[in-house]
RNA sequence: GGCCCGGUGGCAGAGUGGUUAUGCAGCGGUUUGCAAAACCGUGGACAUCGGUUCAAUUCCGGUCCGGGCCUCCA
């Protein structure tokens, strides 16, 4: 079975091959970390934890690098404004981040490098770049000059003269060329700074990726990803100084971009406000409802982030614990080529997850008719896609030992109740529950409770 | 101003040159002490105007509307 993704760079959908047979070396950018993360940026994690996953499953060995900002001019202001120190307000904010990211049910990288612990390198290939001719010094700073490279522009399509005539920045007077970008800029004396041979400064945005990129995968890798808006300039200007300094062709292959989460039609951004935090949201909805939401649009689509999608979401995932329930997680099929056809040609086919989630509406309706194999496929495909992995789903965390005991001594009542025939006390007891967000399910193998 | 993307039933959301997914909600059943869950059935859509074609929601062009990038941004 082939994985085929859709390459930004190429414009269209193509078949996936490692460039290393038996390893598939990705990486992906990951928060700046001045304040908490929201669901606009929690999407590419969910949406490249589940392509990860597909790729483990897939190949023999995949290396995920996904890398920490920790240097950038918004950290210094906020760490000024809230009276802490830089280094505070990065670790306080890189553990909340991997708390989110728990919650959400992404699995941490393989590397997760930080900007401030690559600076040599930076400044390494900086300095390689100014003796290749590629870029320049002036008043401190180092630029990137465009103009020395030929198909600068190649990932977002478009040429140098677009980007001056559509320019609505000011340029910067010592920019040889109006869309040369900084590769090292000073840093006074109460901002951070590290010495270089151009003086005490900071590396610029884009650098800290090419210099740890080609660190941990290599001068080409396999696959790049981020969201949308990271195509120009971010990844445009990472292009320009990899395959520059390493005189290469190319600097991934594919080049996998994820769209917006939006509120009511606009985009989700810090900018305008419009934003939810995933703390906030795990307060209404459970990281896994949120997970899955973010799954049910296609990973390129833009997905309209509202309590109504949460509320469906959870509703389906209710149908969905329901129809495993008889499987046993010791039964987990990794092997893709048992799993549900449809299944998995839906998400080799650029992450099709709406379609892939049709087939488990299927297999879900099927293994309520009784079929355990297709509860198990159920369970299994889920899982693929990070779903479906809390044992104690319908109970809730909040339970404890204590609790559960006094929830089944009540139905146990009931039941008694019941069997009496005296329903209004079974339904006084089913009231009394419900109050406590119990809702009470009766079958024919007995009552199992659910907590809302 | 330059460049780009999208408009599918009440809502969400796939897909296809001809047989029109899937889910949520609704409606009708089966089942149940009641309820829930589950199962079965069911109506309802392809922004608009032209063109190509035997045939277009699907291809091409115009129009309208929405969104995005060009500046930090996932």
């Amino acid at each position: 079975m082939d994985i085929v993704l859709y390459n930004t760079k190429a414009k269209e959908k193509q078949v996936f091959l490692p460039i290393q047979r038996d390893h598939v070396r990705l990486y992906a950018c990951g928060p700046t970390v001045y304040d908490r993360i929201h669901v606009g940026n929690a999407r590419p994690l969910v949406v490249f934890d589940v392509l990860v996953r597909l790729l483990r499953a897939a190949f023999p060995k995949v290396t995920y690098v996904r890398n920490i900002t920790d240097v950038d001019d918004k950290i210094n202001s906020r760490a000024a404004e809230r009276g802490i120190s830089i280094s505070e307000l990065c670790e306080q904010t890189i553990f909340s981040f991997h708390k989110d990211c728990k919650a959400l049910n992404v699995l941490p990288p393989d590397i997760e490098p930080r900007a401030t612990e690559h600076i040599t390198q930076m400044i390494a290939m900086i300095t390689g770049l100014i003796e290749k001719g590629f870029a320049y010094e002036a008043e401190g700073h180092v630029l990137f000059s465009i103009e020395k490279m030929p198909d600068y522009g190649q990932l977002s399509g478009r040429s140098l003269d677009e980007m001056v005539a559509g320019a609505r920045v000011e340029i910067a007077p010592y920019k040889a060329h109006p869309a040369d970008f900084v590769l090292w800029k000073p840093s006074k004396a109460e901002i951070p700074g590290w010495d270089s041979p151009w003086g005490r400064g900071r590396p610029g945005w884009h650098i800290e990726c090419s210099a740890m990129s080609a660190g941990y995968l290599g001068e080409e890798f396999d696959i790049h990803a981020g969201g949308l808006d990271l195509v120009f300039p971010h990844h445009e200007n990472e292009i320009a100084q990899s395959r520059c300094a390493h005189g290469t062709a190319q600097m991934a292959a594919f080049w996998v971009h994820n769209g917006y989460v939006t509120v009511e039609g606009e985009k989700m951004s810090k900018s305008l406000g419009n934003f939810t935090t995933v703390e906030d949201a795990i307060q209404r909805h459970r990281g896994e409802v949120i997970r899955f939401s973010l799954l049910t649009a296609q990973y390129r689509a833009p997905f309209d982030f509202s309590d109504a999608a949460l509320q469906q979401a959870r509703t389906v995932l209710d149908k969905f614990y329901r129809a495993v329930s008889v499987a046993d997680r010791a039964d987990i099929i990794t092997d893709l080529t048992l799993l549900d056809t449809e299944f998995i040609t839906a998400l080799a086919d650029d992450m099709n997850t709406p379609l892939a989630i049709s087939c488990l509406h299927r297999l879900a309706v099927e293994a309520n008719k009784g079929q355990l194999a297709s509860a198990r496929q159920l369970l299994s495909c889920a899982s693929v896609l990070g779903l479906l992995t809390d044992e104690n789903w319908f109970a809730g965390e909040a339970d404890n030992r204590k609790a559960t005991f006094e929830i089944e001594r009540a139905i146990e009542a009931r039941n008694q109740a019941r069997a009496s025939r005296d329903f209004d006390e079974a339904d006084r007891i089913r009231d009394q529950l419900a109050e406590q967000g119990i809702k009470l399910l009766d079958g024919p193998d007995g009552t199992r409770w659910e907590r809302l």
